[in-house]
Formats: C-alpha cells, structure tokens, sequence
DNA sequence: CTGAATCCTTCAGGATACTG
DNA sequence: CAGTATCCTGAAGGATTCAG
C-alpha cells in the first residue's frame, strides 16, 4: 500500500536525529563554567576556593549550582572532611576525564581554525552593509 | 629575588588558560540550534525550508539568526539563485566539516554513558533529601 | 571555608505578523 | 520561498548578604 505523505523523513533529518544525543553533552557541558570546572578537576582532587580561583571570575554562586549539576551527572564525585574550618574536594569520575579526553579534540580544533575563523568574521563584517 | 604572591597561578588554573579557545568552539556551536543545522547541512547543500523541516521546531527568526551566526564564523556558505521563487543554499565549508567530524567523538561519549547519567541522577535525586 | 538565600539584569529563544 | 520586524517570556547568570 502506498505510504501516506508524512513519513520517510530527509536524509537530512535523519541525520539530526541520528546525532539527537549530542544535544544530552552540551546540556552537561553548557553554560558559561562547566568545561572551566571539568578542566580546573582534571588534574586531580581540588578544593572548593582552589576551583573559585582556578576557573577564574565565577561567582560563588555560580560554581555551586555548576558542582552540583556535575555531581548530579555523575561527573564529579563531591568528599566533605568533617573538619574545621570544613574542607570538601571535587573529583573527576573515570566518565568526566573520557569527556575531557574528548574535548581536547575541540580545543584541538579551536586552535587549528581559529584564526580562519577571526578572519572569516571580520571579511563578513567588512562585507555586509553596516548595521546600523 | 622572591616574588609576591600575585604570580604563579595554580596548575589547575593554566589548565583552565590553555584550555581557553574551548570556549570559543562553544561560542560557535552552542545554543539549542546549531549542531542540528550543521548536522542537517552536513549531508550537502540545503535549501532555507528543508532545514526548517530537518532540525525540527525552530522557529524562522531562530533559523535565520543562527544561519547568519554560522555564516559569518565562516561555517556556512550561503548561495543565492536570482529566480522566483527565491531559492538559497546553505553549503558547510570544509572547516566546518572537520567540525563536524570531530563532534562525532562527542557522540560517541553521549551513547557511551547515556546511561551511567541517567543512572547517576537517578541516584542522586533518590539520595539527596526531597527539595520541596 | 563552603556554602544557601535573595534580588536584579540580560538575553536566547518562542509567537506572531508582514514582505520582496 | 526566504526572510524581516515586534513583542514577550523564561532561564542564566551577577551582586550581595547571611550562616554552619
């Protein structure tokens, strides 16, 4: 029988829909700190303050709803020590370091085309009627 | 002669610098709608309307706007044929295309863990006491 | 030291209507 | 067909303050 006019999406959609669980990564990866904090942890267990600094200027409150949506992703495994003044470290999962494995292919990237890119911007920039 | 204690930023923190151009890539490819567009323009040249239909529940202004983005950063190559109706193509440059390709790694981490996320949040919402 | 709570601003993105 | 122009909302994020 024939098929009705609403099926047999596009190559093209298929192809979206294929690559659909890249929208689920950016979701833990978005936002302006993740990959700062994903990077900051890679080198092993860090503090609280350490990560404060060492992303550089997050807000206080920023890096807490950050860690905790990592932690929630199963990203970063949170250790309190029942000292005082209190401690608590953040550390990479297995998973979150093969994440961060990945990403040095972006940045990889980055770097490779960076410039094109800068160039690119300023030819359309120089080329496009002034918005004014 | 020793130096203040302005200098020396954390190894965590020069990772967080070498790292940098990461958000950048980012820059390029993130909110809700640009992976989708370059995954659907991907497949070769597409017309304004089949991207519409490819990525699925865009809106036209978010469509346009992110067509402009991606065309500007040098990623899409838009072509116009003079004929009535209009027609415009949208084609990836091939910087674009290795783009493309290196976000497949990403994918690939997606599927990989999908679950071991979903898992994790489970866990975590089922431990941490109910936020009413 | 490590947060939680509150207030405020900005802006990506959705809905809708109009046009060459 | 391929946009542009407006209006509007929600969520991200910044600043500041309070607390265990």
């Amino acid at each position: 029988m024939s098929r009705s006019h609403t099926d047999v999406p596009s190559p093209a959609r298929q192809a979206v829909l294929e690559s659909c669980p890249i929208g689920e990564v950016l979701d833990h990866v978005a936002g302006k700190w993740s990959i700062g904090i994903l990077v900051a942890a890679a080198a092993g267990p860090i503090r609280f303050t350490e990560l404060e600094r060492a992303v550089g200027g997050i807000s206080r409150r920023m890096l807490t709803l950050n860690l905790r949506k990592l932690e929630r992703d199963g990203m970063l495994v949170r250790t309190v020590y029942p000292t005082v003044p209190p401690k608590v470290e953040y550390a990479l999962t297995p998973m979150a370091r093969e994440l961060h494995d990945t990403l040095v292919g972006l940045t990889d990237w980055a770097e490779r085309h960076r410039g094109a890119i800068a160039a690119a911007r300023a030819d359309y920039d120089a080329t496009q009627p002034a918005a004014v």
